[in-house]
DNA sequence: GCACATTAATGGTTAAACCATTAATGTGCT
DNA sequence: AGCACATTAATGGTTTAACCATTAATGTGC
């Protein structure tokens, strides 16, 4: 056994360290609004600036949300991708991989998400699927206001796909890829109504391959449609 | 076209964005050392508090290390995968995901990578190959000083066999999931001969079934193997 | 009851000082 | 000369106290 050093010279690693560990625990609920700087400084016992730079740490790493004014604050998040989207757009900047990888690799990923849904199919409940089915058709309504990118109506489709398979890691990292990609693209919000057509037809066909325990299907379609998607905002 | 808006209030996401800037092209080199925090203040123009605030972001980014003391400061580090284990433990550890799918992610994973390079590797120059084999054996010495973690030998292996199967990506996501797998098991570091020695037996066969291009070995040794890692150290 | 000014709370920034850690330098003894 | 140890200086870590900018709630007058 190794012993850490029992100080801790850096006190804002400490603030973080209990703070994402309330956060971990449930103890600080997601939306909870932490008490202000100046309260927080008593609280733990230190200076503002110390305690501002654990904040920064925790924004950061996207547990927290801090806004500005008054009724401003610290609102706590529930743990999610961003980091790893965050990551992806690192690596690409740094020229250590590609958009085409990582077009690649998320048409991959999601053709695993389809197949392993496939394979579970068969004994769930399909009531979420023709749920789901029908909460992406009113997203991709011409109507809509808030013109949902494509890549985002994707990313619900196989977050709730993975879970389906049994597995929601897959859910989150094909979420922070589709995400990594829109962000490349400047994501440009609607798309035309023929595309958006044709985008729901396709999600309609891996779903039924999905119900129908389609597994070489699923895989197929699933891998397609997601090449579609990234080809089409070249 | 949606426009941002004019002005950032807050100073420090600026000095973040241009040192980020920065290390992504290439003007900042990695291992570079950037100037002392007072120097940093008189360069943009800031307060020391607005200024730490930003390194300790890009700190937390991975971007950079900052020392202490004398002759200590931040340098510069290559982007690497280490926010992707960061995100998948905070999964973890806020309950969305459990072990048991980063286990099964990282088997899938590896044995995509797996395929891709046993289809690949055809056209491609094995010299790479028999050399990291040689590496990884030495790596796995049994007088070997630094008792390399089973899973970070993997991770070099996998990350060879990604850059050979086309997509660096790859290679990056298994190794923040091999890394997040140790971080769980308290990484050990050493393992016994007998696991070593059987460890590098198996790492033997996969290479050897990818440089004969036989995918379906590959695939299936390659899942098998990190199935093992992650349960001896269960 | 609506429009607008006022107020107060909050995060963002600045400045100057001091502490703790670390590496280089100096110093003296052998 | 060379080793051991004290000194020094540079660096990041922390504290304090003030002020600014933004925002939501409140008050005020029409």
């Amino acid at each position: 056994m190794r012993f850490k050093k029992a100080k801790q010279n850096r006190i804002f690693q400490d603030i973080v360290d209990q703070i994402q560990q309330a956060i971990a625990c449930g103890e600080l609920a997601q939306g909870e609004k932490l008490p202000s700087e100046r309260k927080l400084c008593t609280i733990f016992t230190t200076s503002r600036g110390t305690l501002r730079e654990a904040l920064r740490i925790l924004e950061q790493k996207k547990l927290l949300t801090i806004k500005l004014g008054a009724g401003g604050g610290a609102v706590v998040r529930k743990p999610n991708s961003e980091l790893i989207t965050e990551n992806l757009l690192l690596l690409l900047a740094g020229g250590q991989a590609s958009k085409r990888h990582l077009i690649a690799l998320s048409a991959d990923l999601a053709a695993q998400v389809a197949t392993l849904a496939a394979t579970l199919a068969g004994g769930k409940d399909v009531g979420p699927l023709k749920q789901l089915v029908a909460t992406l058709t009113e997203l991709l309504e011409p109507g809509n206001k808030n013109e949902n990118p494509l890549s985002s109506v994707d990313a619900l489709l196989f977050e709730e796909l993975a879970e389906i398979g049994g597995n929601p890691l897959y859910g989150f990292l094909l979420q922070a890829a589709l995400t990594a990609i829109g962000r490349l693209d400047n994501d440009s919000g609607s798309a035309e109504e023929t595309r958006r057509n044709r985008h729901l037809q396709e999600i309609r066909m891996i779903v039924y391959a999905v119900a129908q325990n389609d597994q070489k299907q699923a895989k197929l379609l699933a891998h397609k449609h997601i090449l579609g998607l990234a080809v089409a905002n070249e």
